[in-house]
DNA sequence: AAATTGTTCGCATTCACCTAGAACAACCTA
DNA sequence: TAGGTTGTTCTAGGTGAATGCGAACAATTT
């Protein structure tokens, strides 16, 4: 499992971690059942405080990804990995689509893909 | 032209009111040419600060979708590609939030359109 | 000239996020 | 049972973005 951290973002640092962990249920990195490593030791790893690990955690336990027991850790729980991607690549196509019926070409939808991203989060 | 805000949403209140326009440019409600309600105006009826108005106005300038004059005050481009551009920017917005979602970065995004861009025509 | 409207200052406030340390509770293993 | 592991909870403080507020300013319209 590999967790990386961009503190210049303006991501919150546990979402980042949040993010990481469902990219790897996404692409199936990370399977069902699998245990994700200890805070304190993501924390050692990343730089990062131990309550900022806990808090990415606690946000997938939210959402129904992952369990967390005490002196058991973080195990995967749920099936949503191709769900989220095979959501991921429709838009992607949906947006393409819509760019050629208006005549841009491959690189005009690229930069524009690069301006929205430029303007940050939208959520 | 209906601007509404959730004071109580994450999302902050000038990005809140700029994907107003957006939608309102998107599904017709606003047409180019247009002109948009002054700031001041806007920020007395939502109860907001004059400079977040301006904030969310500036950034659809930085977009393309508009411009921004003294004295003259917000309009909507008259270029024939602005609306469907406020589409796109929407689209891109909403695939963009995805993936973010996702743990994917912003080259990761990129290389994810490119992908699905040589995949060629969606239907 | 006067009113309108965006632009640019400076400053204060609020709030989410992060860091830090400590103690605690549930779980596992030897 | 004893001890180590791991998440949970608590308090406390620091930082930066977002927002609010007021004022002066510049371009444009009427």
């Amino acid at each position: 499992m590999l967790l990386r951290v961009q503190p210049d973002s303006r991501v919150p640092l546990g979402e980042q971690i949040a993010a990481c962990v469902r990219g790897a249920l996404a692409d199936g990195t990370t399977l069902p059942g699998e245990r994700l490593p200890p805070a304190r030791e993501v924390a050692a790893s990343l730089g990062v405080n131990v309550h900022t690990v806990l808090r990415g955690y606690q946000r997938l336990r939210d959402e129904g990804l992952i369990e967390l027991r005490r002196g058991r850790g973080a195990v995967v729980r749920a099936d949503e990995s191709t769900r989220g991607r095979a959501r991921l690549l429709t838009a992607a196509r949906s947006l393409i689509a819509e760019a050629r019926g208006l005549g841009l070409a491959d690189e005009d939808v690229l930069s524009l893909v690069r301006t929205a991203l430029a303007a940050g989060p939208a959520e």
